[in-house]
DNA sequence: CGCGGCTTTGATGTTCATCAAGTAAAGTGG
DNA sequence: CCACTTTACTTGATGAACATCAAAGCCGCG
C-alpha cells in the first residue's frame, strides 16, 4: 500500500456530487483536513475480517472484493465494488471491527477520513448523514439482492449472471478482463474451480462467448441474458 | 390485521431501553403521538415487496419472516426475525418501496411510527439517530451473516444450522414448535421440501431429534453441532 | 530455470432435484 | 358440524447436477 503525499482536489472525484455537495465549507474542511489518499496494487489487502474500524473508506477508483474466510480457510465473495461504492459498511456505526476483508482486484484508490470527523459532520449536518446512510445501505442491500439471484440458479445461470455483472454493471462493454481469477469466481458463486472453468468453456464452445484467458467477449448477449434467467 | 385501540405504554416495552431511553420527553412525545400498535396472526402479510414505505416499524412481540418472490413465483426467505429486532431496514431512508415481504410466523404485534415523527427526532437527536442506525445495520448483517453460513454447508449441516438457531437464538430450548412450514424450510436454506423431510427423518431416526409434526426435541445437542459444522 | 498458483480436461461417485403417489392435517363453505 | 378441498407431509425410484480426485500443461515471478 503506498500513500499518496499530494491529495487530489474533490473537485473532479465522484463522490463531490455523491456526497460533499451538501457540506459546508467549515464541514467540508473538517472532513477533508483528516482525508488520505492510500494506493493499493492488485492483490493487496485493504482491510481484514477482525480489524478495527477508526475510519471511514471509500473506493475512489479501481475494483474491490467484500468477503468473509470460513473455519476450513475457504474464502467466500460477497461482492465486487466499484467506484461510487462505499467500502465501510453501516459497521462503522455499530461494530468495532470489520465483518468483512476487502482486498484491491485491480490497482485501487481508496480515499481515507477519521471517523471523529466523519461522526462530527454527521451530527452537524442530517442531509450529509443521510446521504452517507443512503450510500452504505445500497452496499449491504445490493449483498443480499446478489446472492438472493445466485441462490436460486445452477452453474450456468450463475456464470451467465455474473458475466452479465461484469458487461453490464462494471465494464459497460461486451469485452473485458475477467479481474479475478477463475477459483474467485467459484468462490463468488459458491461453485468449484473446475467447474467453473467447464461451465465457461461450454458456453465458448457454444459460441455464446469468446475467450483469451482473461479477456472475454460475449458475443451472443441475447443467448447469454435467457441463461441467466432460466439458467 | 387488527389496530389496537388502546396503545400499551412503553414503559414495560424491550425497545424502551433499546431505543427510546435517549429521547428527551419532548421527542418521545413526537414519537409515540405517532405511534400505533397492530396485531396480526399466523400467516398475515404485514408488508409486501414493493409497498410503498411510510412508516418504521418494528416487532413487539411474535416472529417475522423477510423474504423475497423470484420471477417464477418461488419465495426464498432471508430471515426469521424475533422482538428486539427491526423489520424496517435501511431502506427506509433510501427506497421509497419495501426490498422484502414481511408475514407474521405466529402472532406478530408490531408498532408503527410515521416516518417524518421519526426523521424529525432522528435530526434533533444523533444519539437516537445512531441507535436506530445500529439496529438496522444487524438485520441486514444477520442476513448476510446466516446466508454466508447456509452456502457453504450441504443439506444436513443446513438443517442441522437452522434447527439450533431455533433452539439457540429463538426458543433458548430443546424443545420447540416449528414456526414454519418444511416447505418453508427449504425456502430458507435453498432445498427442496422433500430434502428437507427427508434429512428431518433421517436426523429422528439416528436418535438425533425426536419429532411430534411440528414439536421437534433435540436430543443430541452435540451430535447436532457437530454435522452443524462439518456438514 | 524452477516453483507455485492458475487453468484445463477426464473419470467417477455423491448429493440433490424431480417425478410420482399416497397419507395426514387443516381450512372452507353449505 | 360434516363433506370437501386444499395444503402439508412422507417415502421411494430415477436421473441430472455437481463435487471430488487425478493428471498434465501453462504462466508469471523471483
Amino acid at each position: 500500500m503506498k500513500t499518496s503525499n499530494e491529495i487530489e482536489s474533490c473537485n473532479y472525484c465522484i463522490y463531490k456530487k455523491l456526497l460533499f455537495d451538501s457540506l459546508n465549507d467549515k464541514e467540508y474542511q473538517e472532513v477533508n483536513n483528516s482525508r488520505t489518499e492510500h494506493i493499493y496494487s492488485r492483490g493487496e489487502i485493504i482491510r481484514k475480517e477482525g480489524d478495527p474500524i477508526n475510519s471511514f473508506l471509500y473506493l475512489r477508483s479501481g475494483l474491490i472484493k467484500l468477503y468473509k474466510t470460513n473455519k476450513s480457510g475457504k474464502d467466500h465473495i460477497l461482492s465486487i465494488n466499484k467506484p461510487g461504492d462505499f467500502i465501510s459498511l453501516l459497521s462503522i456505526f455499530s461494530n468495532s471491527v470489520y465483518k468483512y476483508s476487502i482486498t484491491a482486484i485491480e490497482e485501487t484508490k481508496v480515499c481515507e477520513v477519521e471517523l471523529q470527523s466523519l461522526q462530527k459532520v454527521i451530527v452537524s449536518n442530517s442531509a450529509f448523514a443521510l446521504r452517507v446512510l443512503n450510500r452504505m445501505s445500497n452496499v449491504s442491500d445490493d449483498i443480499i439482492e446478489s446472492q438472493f439471484e445466485i441462490r436460486q440458479r445452477q452453474v450456468k445461470g450463475r456464470i451467465a449472471y455474473f458475466l452479465l455483472f461484469l458487461a453490464d454493471r462494471i465494464y459497460h462493454g461486451r469485452e473485458f478482463r475477467l479481474p479475478i481469477t477463475r477459483r474467485e469466481i467459484g468462490e463468488l458463486i459458491s461453485m468449484t474451480t473446475e467447474n467453473t472453468i467447464r461451465t465457461l468453456s461450454e458456453f465458448r464452445k457454444d459460441g455464446i462467448i469468446s475467450m483469451d484467458g482473461k479477456i472475454i467477449t460475449i458475443l451472443d448477449y441475447d443467448r447469454m441474458q435467457s441463461i441467466s434467467k432460466t439458467g
